[in-house]
DNA sequence: GGTTGCATGTAAATGGTTACATGATTGT
DNA sequence: ACAATCATGTAACCATTTACATGCAACC
């Protein structure tokens, strides 16, 4: 997904400055599965604009640079909505953490197991952080998504948890119990 | 991971061509996670010979271009280790029909149930030759490789297949209830 | 006779990140 | 005092994809 479309999609939601959508990002209910840098959403945003798909009011931010919140026109909505008919590209997942795993064997175990707990740490965070997340209302779609995040996590972790021991020889995990963070699954 | 230290993780299993790496990003094990296209190897291999991590081995072509057979080297190894050790970039998805489906709303309802098969038939049969792998070798690292891209694949396949219809407003599957929805278990 | 597989390579286009430039205000 | 937050924007840099160029052999 280029960063117009990605920005288009934040303002079909509501109005949003640059920093807004940024934000979005970085916090927001898929932030898991998106990314845009400042770099390239001010520039997509000016390039909407310039395209009529959405409108600018600027309020004089005083001290600060002046506040730009973009708005999205029908014309915007409809450019979106054609946005979402084109067939996906394919889901994919980069993790330089599998690649390292699988020559895992040219490692010091206890390195390994640095990798492995740093990962399930990232992951209960992630999961914890997703589990509080009132963020998206209780509409389907974004629900859905973060429904299926989750999940994805979720199996992550208890994979990691169940199969470290198969990796770094740690001792199984029938002694694995309660210690740290909430909760698991 | 950036294309030279790939190729180099290839060449540390076992020499092959350019050819060869791609087949294996296109095919092979962790085919999943990695991605590298000729435009990417070829240059990587040539500079990873300059600087002496591998050796090249010239096969007369006949007709075909010279068949060029890399071998990584001692140096090539060490260099190998050495990238291996440095922290690895965090895991990340990226997904267009999560994107789609977070706006869900605003799409006609069949056009959700395409977009859920496609990806439904899509992780059944990357299961199918995950399942049927023989490439890994016995040892440690692949296979828990291969266990955890299956452990991922097999969740979103759950997760699609039982919440589907909260989506599309099709028909609840029969066993209703089978809890792992959204809602927090 | 057409597609797929083998086999290499280059160059342009793409699309993004990172770093820089600016600077007041609020929180620790 | 120092860091983080708010807030925008440009430009250099980067890696990778895509398209192109070449061409035989095997399969259907």
């Amino acid at each position: 997904m280029d960063v117009k479309t990605l920005c288009l999609g934040v303002l079909a939601l509501r109005p949003a400055t640059g920093y807004d959508i940024r934000k979005w990002f970085e916090n927001g209910s898929f932030s898991h599965f998106q990314d845009a840098a400042f770099g390239s959403i001010y520039p997509a945003l000016k390039a909407l604009a310039a395209d009529g798909l959405v409108t600018v009011t600027e309020e004089p931010g005083g001290s600060r640079p002046d506040r730009k919140l973009y708005t999205i026109t029908e014309s915007g909505r409809r450019a979106f909505r054609m946005a979402l008919e084109r067939p996906p590209a394919a889901d994919r997942v980069r993790s330089d953490l599998t690649f390292i795993l699988f020559f895992g064997h040219l490692l010091p175990p206890d390195r390994l197991d640095d990798l492995i707990d740093g990962r399930i740490a990232w992951l209960r965070q992630a999961i914890a952080h997703m589990d509080s997340c009132t963020d998206p209302p209780p509409v389907t779609g974004p629900r859905f998504v973060l429904g299926y995040g989750l999940a994805i996590y979720r199996a992550a972790l208890a994979y990691l948890e169940q199969n470290r021991h198969l990796l770094t020889g740690t001792a199984a995990p029938a002694a694995r119990a309660t210690e740290q963070g909430p909760e698991p699954s």
